[in-house]
DNA sequence: TTGAAAGCGTTACCAC
DNA sequence: GTGGTAACGCTTTCAA
C-alpha cells in the first residue's frame, strides 16, 4: 500500500496525493476529496521512512538515562515525553545501565533523531562531544556542561546550603555523607556544597564521603559502618533518598532513634521518602525534562541559538528524620 | 556525508563500501581494510533512514502506556527497554494519559516501528484492532486479549483470592472496594475476583465499589466516603497502592487505627507501600515488559505464530496495615 | 492546479 | 570480488 496506488486508484499522480495529504497542500477541493476518499477506503497511511527521508528529519527525539528504576528517571522522561509529543516528536529512549559500550549505543540512537538530551553520567564527555559534534541539537541534563552544549541542572548549591542551615540549627555537628560523589556531577555538586556550607559555619566537614551505590542495601550497609565510628556520626546526609532510607533500616536495625540519635536527610523526595518521614529536597523532575523537549525543539527549528544554561530550583522538604517539629509535621 | 563520498575516496563502488561495512558481506580483505579506513576517517555513520527503507523494517519498537507516573508502568518499560536492546532494537514510547485521541497517536507510532506493545486501557478495542490488521506484530499488556493478539497479564484471580482469604483469617467480615473497576481489565479482574472469593467463603459483597481515580488524593476522599458509612467497613481492598496509601492518609485523619479499626490492603508493591507497612500484591512488572519484548521479537523474526497468552505469578506481600503478625513482620 | 521527475541514502540483485 | 542499478516510498522542484 504506497502512494502510488492511491495516485492509481485516483487517477492522478502520486504528487498530487502528496500534496492533498499534506496541509499546506495546493490541491483543488474536488480533487482532494477524491483523494481522501480513496485514502480512507483504502486505509493509507504514509510511510514514516519514505516521509523521513524526503524530509530530511525523523520528527523524533531521544534521551538518554543511566536507569529508569527509582521515580527519578520516570518523571524526567515523562516530562521529556510530554512536550515531544506536544510539537509533534517521538522519543526514543536508551537506558544505558551497566551495559557495555553505551557509546557505541549512544551513536546509534543518534542516527535516528533529530535531537537528544543526556542525563547523568551516562556517557563520557567524549561521547557526548563526539554526538555533538555531528552537529545533533543535544541538551544536557543533571550533569556538567560539555562545550557549548545546553545544560539544564538542579539547584543543588542552594539545596544543600538550606539542608546543612536546618541541620545545624537543630544542634546537630557531627555530619557524615553518603554516597559516592564521582559517580554524577549532580551528586559532586550536592556533596561540595554540603562541605562548604558546613565550613562556612565553622563546622567540621567529614574527611570524606562514605562512598556507596546509589540504591536501599547499598545505603543501609554504608550507614551501618558509619553508625558504628566512635563517636558516631549525629546526621548522616545521604545523595539520594534510596540512600537514606537504606540508612533508615540500618539505624533501625542497630537500635538508633531517628532523629533523637541520629538525623537523616536525603535527595530527590521518592514516594516512599513521605511515608518514611524522611527530610529531603524536592526537584523539578518533570520540568528538567520538559525543558530538555522545549530547548531541543527550538534547535531543530532553527540553528544558531545562543547557548542556554539553567539551574531550576529545588525545594527543601521537612519531616521528621531531622528532628522533631512540633507543630509542621506533614500529615502523609 | 553518504556512502558515495565513501565510494569515490576509495575508489570502489557503493555496492561495495555497504558490503564492505555490514557483517556478511563478501569483499576482499584488502578492499575491506581501505573502506573501513576511510569510513574511519570521514566518520562516516550510515543513515538509519536509508537502511530501512532499503531493508524494510524500523529495528524499532514500540510500547504505549497510560502514564509514567508511579514505579509500575517503569519498571514495565525498563524490561521491555532492556530486551529489545538486546535483540538490537530501539524502544519508541508514547504515553497516553489524558491525551486527546491517543489513538491518533498511537496509529501513528505505528508507522515507525516493527512491532508494539500496548498496555491496559490507552486506547479502544477498536484502535488496537487497527493496528493488528496492518500486520503489525503486537502484544497487550495487562489488559484484556483483543481478537488473536498475543496478550500477557498478572495473575489477579490468584492475589485476589490469597488476599481475601488472609483478611477472612484476620476476622474482617464488612468489605469496601476502592478504585474503579472499569478503567482497566486488569482492575475489573482483581475487582470481579475479589467478590467471588468473598461469596465463596459466604461472605457478602459489597454492592458497589467506590469508584476514584488512582491515585493518592482520590483514594483518600473514596476512603473518607467509605469510613463514614454506618457500620463502617472493616477492610478497604483498593484498586491498587496509590489509592491504598490515599486511604491510610484518610484513616489517619479520622483517627482511625490500621489495623485495628480497618484493614487497608493494596496492589503493585510500589516502593511507597513498604514504608508506609502496606500489605499489598507483588507484580512481577519488569518480567511483564521483558516478555512483550521477546515475544514481539519472536513475531518480527518469523510470522505464523500460534498466538500466545502468559499469566505472570503475583505476590501476596504482607505487611502490618491488614492486622497484626507477631512473627512475620518485615524489616523496613 | 497538476504531472513528471529528481532527489533522499541505503540494500540487494544481477552481471561481469 | 566487484560494479551497475533497480528498488524502497516519499517530498519537492520545475514545467506545463
Amino acid at each position: 500500500m504506497t502512494i502510488y496506488e492511491v495516485a492509481q486508484r485516483v487517477g492522478v499522480s502520486i504528487a498530487t496525493v502528496s500534496r492533498a495529504l499534506r496541509s499546506g497542500g495546493q490541491v483543488a477541493g474536488e480533487t482532494r476529496r477524491r483523494v481522501l476518499e480513496v485514502v480512507e477506503e483504502l486505509q493509507f497511511r504514509p510511510s514514516r521512512l519514505g516521509q523521513s527521508l524526503a524530509e530530511g528529519r525523523h520528527a523524533a527525539n531521544g534521551i538518554v538515562f543511566p536507569d529508569l528504576s527509582g521515580p527519578y528517571y520516570a518523571e524526567v522522561i515523562l516530562g521529556y515525553e510530554e512536550v515531544a509529543a506536544e510539537v509533534g516528536s517521538s522519543v526514543l529512549i536508551l537506558a544505558t545501565h551497566g551495559r557495555t559500550d553505551p557509546g557505541r549505543k549512544v551513536l546509534d540512537l543518534a542516527r535516528r533523531v533529530d535531537g537528544m538530551a543526556i542525563m547523568g553520567r551516562t556517557v563520557s564527555d567524549g561521547v557526548v562531544a563526539q554526538v555533538a559534534a555531528t552537529g545533533m541539537p543535544t541538551v544536557l541534563l543533571a550533569r556538567l556542561p560539555v562545550g557549548e552544549l545546553d545544560t539544564v541542572t538542579t539547584d543543588s548549591e542552594a539545596s544543600a546550603r538550606e539542608l546543612v542551615a536546618h541541620l545545624v540549627a537543630h544542634g546537630y555537628r557531627r555530619f557524615a555523607y553518603l554516597g559516592d560523589p564521582d559517580e554524577s556531577s549532580d551528586v559532586t555538586a550536592r556533596y561540595d556544597a554540603f562541605r562548604s556550607a558546613l565550613v562556612d559555619r565553622g563546622i567540621r566537614p567529614p574527611r570524606a564521603p562514605l562512598r556507596c551505590a546509589f540504591d536501599v542495601p547499598a545505603g543501609q550497609e554504608a550507614a551501618r559502618r558509619a553508625l558504628a565510628g566512635s563517636p558516631p556520626p549525629q546526621a548522616l546526609v545521604c545523595a539520594n533518598d534510596e540512600v537514606a532510607l537504606g540508612a533508615l533500616a540500618a539505624a533501625k536495625q542497630l537500635g538508633r532513634s531517628v532523629p533523637d540519635d541520629v538525623a537523616i536527610v536525603g535527595w530527590d523526595d521518592v514516594m516512599a521518602a513521605r511515608y518514611a518521614g524522611l527530610t529531603t529536597v524536592r526537584q523539578p523532575m518533570r520540568e528538567l525534562g520538559a525543558t530538555a523537549a522545549r530547548w531541543l525543539q527550538d534547535r531543530v527549528a532553527s540553528s544558531r541559538l545562543p547557548v542556554r544554561r539553567e539551574v531550576l530550583r529545588t525545594q527543601l522538604v521537612i519531616r521528621t528524620s531531622c528532628g522533631q517539629h512540633p507543630n509542621e509535621m506533614e500529615v502523609p
